[in-house]
RNA sequence: GUCCCCUUCGUCUAGUGGCCCAGGACACCGCCCUCUCACGGCGGUAACAGGGGUUCAAAUCCCCUAGGGGACGCCA
């Protein structure tokens, strides 16, 4: 039997890592059966699905690479058929109307609480006569479900669950509006789509208790259940705005990579040995559900960052550069010209090596970019002395003679160096605060190249002159 | 309140009764490399929630306690 794995957010906010992370291990363990990865849009809240939403899933899936394989599925336009298989329980008596009203229930649930029983509908209209049913109220359909005995899970995470039928009530399957619930929807739709393994949040394993007990009156075979853990704030607590509970479009907008995302949730929560950086092909083929633990973890953003960094590092030079580009051009205001986007590429495999992600790759390359004079930073305009600035100037006609290669350079800021009685770095540091600006640079000597000649010249001269 | 789940270094985790006075990674600290900062290399601090069992032997099995999380909607 073929694998199918779903994704089924609901539209009512942006995709957040957790989603991310659900929406990952479906893929991935999709792809590792060579079976199908699909999109279900859970849109039969009106009142709170939004187009923007939907856009926002779709563009984060995309962004992390998690395409699926099939027409996006939207609930909303299946309610006719949920609407049915409702009906045909009904039809044959494993369903009820129920002319509850909601005053009622909330009464009911009150009076269970305050006598320490499971807040659960009474079956009231369970098995009384339709005819005493009050005119004015909408009834919605229940499910008949098992009032003795257990229901009974075999988590592919969690292992076997089992719950006593009593602790369960009669749930809801068409709306007084003749709308479906979630756990009818959700049901029959798994069902219509053939979807073999149900891998989703924790927060749904309660669910699946009743789920189970739809699937067992409709006579339907059931899928695999996988409840992976949830993911919490750095401090434990459930993932809130402040910590991580940010859309994904949040972390590439603060420049982290899909692939690192990718590695980082794949580890949040799923082990392999002592792996840690598992490229995505890997991923796929070590990708099982035996792996991944039962117990929530944190969002750690200094291992993404590490990882990020890793990733950064591991990336083409060329799509660096344009991923740059527009931070560095927000930055500047301004678009770069030919000169400044020659320097960015050749410098591109210094910086790097020194970022953890974009933004701060796009910070580190701003003096690579920037028309002189270059603005100085405060750690920078200490370093420049009056008698710094001195041998900046002397130090200029040495490096004006040199050929303009790493070696060279080296040799001759040496030799200038030696006949002073100076230490490389005693130089080495005015200079680099001349040509960047900063005191923390790529390599100096790749610096200069990356400049050329003439602007790095420049810029010591706008250094050395500014002093006197 | 009722039910369900979880609990190994600060964090992510390895560990499925002896290989574990617990391994790796991130973070942190020190040293090395070194023109700065990173990278890299080497080293260090740091954990089996607590208590009872079972067993020749328990991080691993059982029970209890504590803590954390989740679910209890005509939301999804």
């Amino acid at each position: 039997m073929t694998v199918i794995t779903r994704f089924a957010p609901s539209p009512t906010g942006f995709l957040h890592i957790g989603g991310a992370r659900t929406a990952l291990f479906n893929w991935l363990y999709a792809r590792h059966h060579g079976g199908q990865f699909l999109l279900r849009i859970e849109d039969t809240d009106r009142q709170r699905s939004t187009e923007p939403a939907i856009e926002a899933i779709v563009d984060g899936l995309q962004w992390l690479g998690l395409e699926w394989d099939a027409e996006v599925v939207y609930q909303f336009a299946r309610a006719t058929r949920h609407a049915e298989v409702a009906r045909r329980l009904l039809a044959e008596g494993k369903a009820y109307y129920c002319y509850c009203t909601p005053a009622e229930l909330e009464a009911m649930r009150a009076a269970a609480r305050a006598a320490g029983l499971p807040t659960r509908y009474d079956g009231r209209w369970r098995d009384r006569d339709p005819a005493e049913a009050p005119k004015n109220v909408l009834p919605v359909i229940r499910l008949k479900a098992p009032q003795t005995g257990e229901t009974r899970v075999d988590d592919k995470v969690q292992g076997e669950v089992r719950v006593a039928n009593e602790q369960l009530d009669d749930m809801v399957l068409l709306r007084g509006d003749g709308t479906p619930t979630y756990m009818l929807s959700v049901v029959v739709d798994d069902h219509d789509m053939g979807i073999t393994q149900v891998i989703r949040g924790d927060d749904h394993l309660t669910n699946t208790f009743r789920q189970i007990q739809l699937y067992d009156a409709m006579g339907w075979d059931q899928p695999a259940f996988a409840h992976i853990p949830l993911i919490h704030g750095p401090d434990g607590s459930k993932l809130s705005k402040r910590h991580g509970a940010l859309g994904v479009d949040a972390y590439r907008d603060m420049g982290y990579l899909p692939e690192a995302m990718r590695n980082y949730l794949l580890r949040l929560g799923w082990g392999h040995g002592d792996d840690e950086i598992i490229d995505t092909a890997q991923a796929i083929a070590w990708f099982d559900l035996s792996g991944v633990g039962r117990s929530p973890s944190r969002f750690d953003l200094a291992k993404l960052n590490n990882l990020n960094g890793h990733y950064l590092r591991a990336a083409d030079n060329a799509r660096l550069c344009k991923l740059v580009k527009p931070r560095i051009e927000r930055r500047l205001g301004t678009a770069l010209d030919d000169d400044a986007v020659a320097r960015l590429a050749s410098g591109m495999e210094g910086l790097k090596a020194r970022a953890e992600t974009l933004e701060q790759l796009a910070d580190s390359a701003m003096f690579y970019v920037r028309p002189r004079p270059i603005p100085l930073d405060d750690k920078a305009t200490k370093l420049l002395t009056p008698e710094a600035r001195k041998s900046l100037a002397e130090l200029t006609g040495e490096l004006a003679k040199a050929d303009w290669t790493a070696a060279a350079l080296e040799a001759a800021m040496r030799s200038f160096a030696d006949s002073r009685a100076l230490k490389l770095g005693q130089i080495a540091q005015p200079l680099r605060a001349a040509l960047t600006g900063a005191t923390v640079s790529p390599g100096i000597f790749d610096v200069m190249i990356v400049l050329g000649r003439e602007q790095a010249l420049g810029r010591i001269s706008d250094s050395a002159l500014a002093g006197r």
